[in-house]
DNA sequence: CCTAAAATCATACTTTCGGGTGATGTCAAA
DNA sequence: TTTGACATCACCCGAAAGTATGATTTTAGG
């Protein structure tokens, strides 16, 4: 990140020289102002090319890293007394793609109460959503 | 192709034309020189970043994969071109419990696009809903 | 016995997902 | 140049998931 900030930098410094330089051999060397707009256009056309591409690089590089899996060393012992008897039980029906009807149906219980487990579950993994459930219980060798 | 050396055609004639103006106004408005060159800079600047972001598809991915030595470990080559590169990226940021719509964010894409992706990874899996897809995914060495 | 935790269920509401269909543009290979 | 795979995006609709609140029943421990 920080590199990129000091190639912008430099490259839109050189950019603002060029410029200058370019001015004071317009107002020197007879250089006509439609070849010194034309000059100043298309170099900085060619600068915001460079830089969207750059741009893009530079993302799909932070998105890769995103989802690239942390280097977890040892990590997580394990949680005793977090999640119920009964949330663990939920929640491994979850890791294996169950939706909440077809949970509650195999434990013969309600909708509702699966959806009652499913937010004790999300709200004792600090989470939203049964994914990020998953991932953080992975985490913390709960699956 | 075609169609976007015209675009490319129109947009450089836009700008070319707002230039025009712009030296219009610089000669009878009291337009001063540096305000002139700056909005210009400015200007190509702008189309320069927008152009080099509209056609980089291709130039993502070579970068993508210059960025990323993704030969991990020994599981990898199990169902080679099952998923496309894109859809094992999508993937991915599901496994770490993402919402399509931050996924849609995340990669600079609408959410309609995300969800096809979604689709087309399901079906190639064979399965109905995310957390299947994370749990067959992970029986077949892809994550 | 009493109490707190756990498990159960409900109602109502919002958000997210998923399925279907169709379209456009790019790129590489045939 | 044509074709097929990929990626992109849109619109619609129904299903699933999630949020909030409140309630009842079981059950284990003090």
């Amino acid at each position: 990140m920080l590199k990129t900030i000091i190639k912008f930098g430099v490259l839109t410094g050189l950019a603002l020289a060029g410029a200058k330089m370019l001015e004071v051999s317009y107002l020197t060397d007879h250089l006509s102002l439609k070849a010194y707009i034309s000059i100043v256009g298309i170099g900085f056309l060619a600068l915001g090319v460079f830089l969207g591409l750059k741009h893009r690089r530079q993302k799909v590089l932070v998105s890769y890293k995103e989802v690239d899996p942390p280097p977890r060393g040892i990590a997580a012992p394990l949680q005793e007394g977090l999640l119920t008897e009964r949330e663990l039980e939920v929640l491994r029906h979850i890791a294996r793609g169950r939706s909440n009807q077809e949970i509650a149906d195999t434990l013969f219980v309600s909708l509702n109460t699966i959806k009652t487990h499913t937010n004790n579950i999300y709200g004792k993994l600090g989470v939203k959503r049964r994914t990020q459930a998953l991932d953080k219980a992975r985490q913390m060798n709960l699956l």
